[in-house]
DNA sequence: ATTTACATGTGAATAAATTGACACTCTTTT
DNA sequence: AAAAGAGTGTCAATTTATTCACATGTAAAT
């Protein structure tokens, strides 16, 4: 199989569609699936898919498919999914409650410790079971927590600042949701979720819709 | 110019950085912008931003650039964000209410007129000014309200349905958070939002950057 | 057992996207 | 008014991604 330089991010962005589908599969109890079948399901082509997978070493058989559960669990193990993660949000208004109080995250493994605002109104107030506390406390909950990922729900004028604290206290990964590109050392993931982005390329689509 | 057969996707998923971006020179005073300190800016390198704005025509000027209020304003016309929207939102759990607070949305001219729900705990609760409705008083509501954005922050089994609702009543966008593929027309267009693979990718790279 | 149908993995062909290069035009300087 | 500098628009080259086609191995059927 080999694990060979680099996937294309292009590839990897197509992983976590096989791995939805995979685990529908799976919860039905569906044992196999062709490459021409998750094409129906997942709009991409058969050929593509088969390419996908291979990028990561062939996990099928000739002649039978794909066995849901083994596919299931490389896509897991790929993407990183079989461990746990502890996070912690930046920006506790309506978003970042959003998100902590989303319980699906937890159910993949990534577990929100605690909200961080400065804001006083709302710090010691807790969503579900988890504390808003002061920003100014960051620094040692980080330190005593394990925490791997740090989310930003601020306001795009401190997002920066709220990625360099997480920088400094050697986060390794951080989802954004602020609308800003963020400056951080090369060994520093950042995922950003562009909400006006998407909404800007859905009034695009609608207008050149339109226009027909 | 010519407004050619079709702009590829891949295009048209950068133009709201260079419009983000646009708009901060424009907020700066800065009147004029060269291809290559774009690319600075927005990563995309200089010819492939030349590439981009020439399929809609080149606005720039030899020796000169860009201007900064033309091109801003270009984008913004690409976009449709030169008319205003109305929009309402399924699913007034948290990250409905959230879409339904954050002001910036409304800058951009999408404008939300109301949440449903179907828990009757919520229903007539407000969200700054905007009301939170009953789920089966909203064939009438859109009718009466000439909306042209539907959102759906529902969990993933009712998304479908909630979707039908917004065909049935002429909706022709759709925004959807709900983790599932929706099927419509061919005339409606919809935008996922996809925070489960968004974090999915987060934490691909944070497993390929340990093994480093 | 043998045959038939199936479906992967892969190499080659095609298509799409990105990068490179430069002629040409406009701006600015002298 | 002329010369120098800057930077677009565009065509060509390259790289990347997708699709095609099929040899080969497996499963199921007879």
């Amino acid at each position: 199989m080999a694990k060979d330089n680099q996937v294309s991010i292009t590839v990897i962005r197509r992983l976590p569609k096989y791995y939805r589908y995979l685990t529908e599969l799976k919860e039905k109890g569906i044992s196999r699936i062709s490459s021409q079948e998750l094409s129906v399901l997942t709009g991409f082509t058969a050929s593509q898919i088969r390419q996908d997978f291979n990028n990561f070493g062939g996990f099928g058989q000739q002649g039978y498919g794909y066995n849901v559960e083994d596919l299931h669990r490389e896509l897991k193990r790929i993407l990183g999914l079989d461990t746990e993660y502890n996070a912690v949000i930046v920006g506790a208004g309506n978003l970042g409650q959003a998100i902590a109080n989303y319980k699906g995250f937890e159910d993949a493994g990534f577990k929100v410790l605690s909200l961080f605002d400065r804001n006083p109104k709302v710090i010691g107030l807790k969503i579900r079971d988890i504390e808003i506390r002061d920003i100014e406390t960051i620094d040692s909950f980080i330190k005593e927590n394990n925490v791997q990922i740090g989310i930003i729900t601020t306001p795009k004028e401190s997002a920066q600042a709220v990625a360099n604290i997480y920088v400094k206290n050697n986060i390794k990964g951080i989802w954004n949701f602020a609308p800003t590109d963020l400056v951080v050392p090369d060994n520093v993931v950042v995922e950003n979720v562009r909400l006006n982005e998407s909404l800007f390329i859905l009034s695009y689509f609608l207008r050149t819709m339109e226009e027909k």
